[in-house]
DNA sequence: CCGCAATCCTAGCATCGCTAGCGAATCTGC
DNA sequence: GCAGATTCGCTAGCGATGCTAGGATTGCGG
């Protein structure tokens, strides 16, 4: 039994240590050069192992982009709370977000680009994802007025998610990035 | 010299054929489906001659995307001149983008996500992207107010692209997505 | 102590983007 | 008009990808 619980813990530990290799070699590398067989010697087991713990590569993507949920949620609530007002919570949550999507292009992208399957608009959703959005639509419900709270904070994040990816890509101008930051807390925050 | 006219033109035909061919079958079977051998097959000729085109798959893709918005300033232009007022004009323009990027999701993901070496915002954008946003700009021109154009078209086009992007994903419901719009448009047309 | 089941590795498949190098067709200079 | 040079498009193949089949080795249960 006790040799079982080993076993089961090792194997928990084997998994763990994949998302990690997985999320490190993106971020320091990007994800192309995040390969199975990169990611089997960076854990030191051969290849197919990581076809017993995940789908597939795109599975692996995955818990990749929960993990980043985690830190978002975290970013954003930090920037909540220590806001002087309401209306600067607005502010300081939007540039926490930016600053996230900024300092970790690679995990923004397994998070919002790359991973197509993550259960998101359905009952399921991981509860860290969902936490995140919390975080986003609490920061908003004082500014909301009328407008239905989801939607009002789905289309919030919607402009942040436009800002940041195509700066990300080169649509925007790096330079200008503040001035858009504020013009758009300023549509919602008043 | 005539010969060599109908040289050039012929393989001008070709690059038209190759560009072509790369838009209709990732439109019908998607992006995944766009191979170098499956191309070639599509045009009747081997393999390399894509690469006397272009200079790798990635260029194809980049001319996809050109393509595409000549096709989208096309759309925006026309629910601009119909539309009643001015701000109605917002509305019907903000409806013509999103209703481009749900008709040809295949096309908006050459234009935004996939192709990253377009030159965007630099001296040397493509006319017809220019085109593209410029028909933005003038929609918002009247509802612009004291804020500078550029960066509030910048900033609603990234509301925009945001709410469709993240629709697309599975990151929104569809459903609501009317209310988003409405919840956009309405920020930024008074 | 032995059969069986789980675990993990070696080897390989199909496919990808891309390129080297050859053969034929065409143009150029005498 | 003809030999040499050049362009053109092809066949074949390279390295790398995600993923899988099948065998070997390990360790548990009777």
């Amino acid at each position: 039994m006790s040799i079982q619980a080993r076993r089961e813990r090792e194997r928990a530990e084997r998994e763990r240590a994949i998302v990690a290799a997985a999320r490190e070699l993106a971020e320091s590398e990007g994800w192309d050069a995040v390969t199975t067989r990169r990611l089997a010697a960076e854990i030191e087991y051969s290849q197919p192992v990581l076809y017993s713990h995940f789908k597939g590569k795109d599975a692996i993507m995955a818990a990749v982009a929960v993990e980043g949920f985690v830190d978002l949620a975290a970013d954003l609530a930090a920037a909540r709370t220590a806001a002087i007002d309401e209306r600067q919570a607005v502010a300081d949550v939007a540039a926490a977000y930016a600053a996230f999507a900024e300092r970790r292009p690679a995990l923004y992208d397994a998070m919002f680009t790359l991973t197509v399957y993550l259960p998101f608009a359905s009952q399921d959703v991981p509860v860290d994802v969902a936490r995140a959005f919390a975080e986003l639509a609490e920061t908003l419900r004082p500014v909301a007025g009328g407008d239905d709270l989801e939607t009002y904070t789905e289309t919030f994040w919607s402009g942040l998610h436009g800002l940041v990816t195509l700066m990300r890509s080169g649509r925007l101008r790096r330079a200008d990035h503040d001035r858009r930051l504020a013009l758009l807390v300023d549509r919602f925050a008043r």
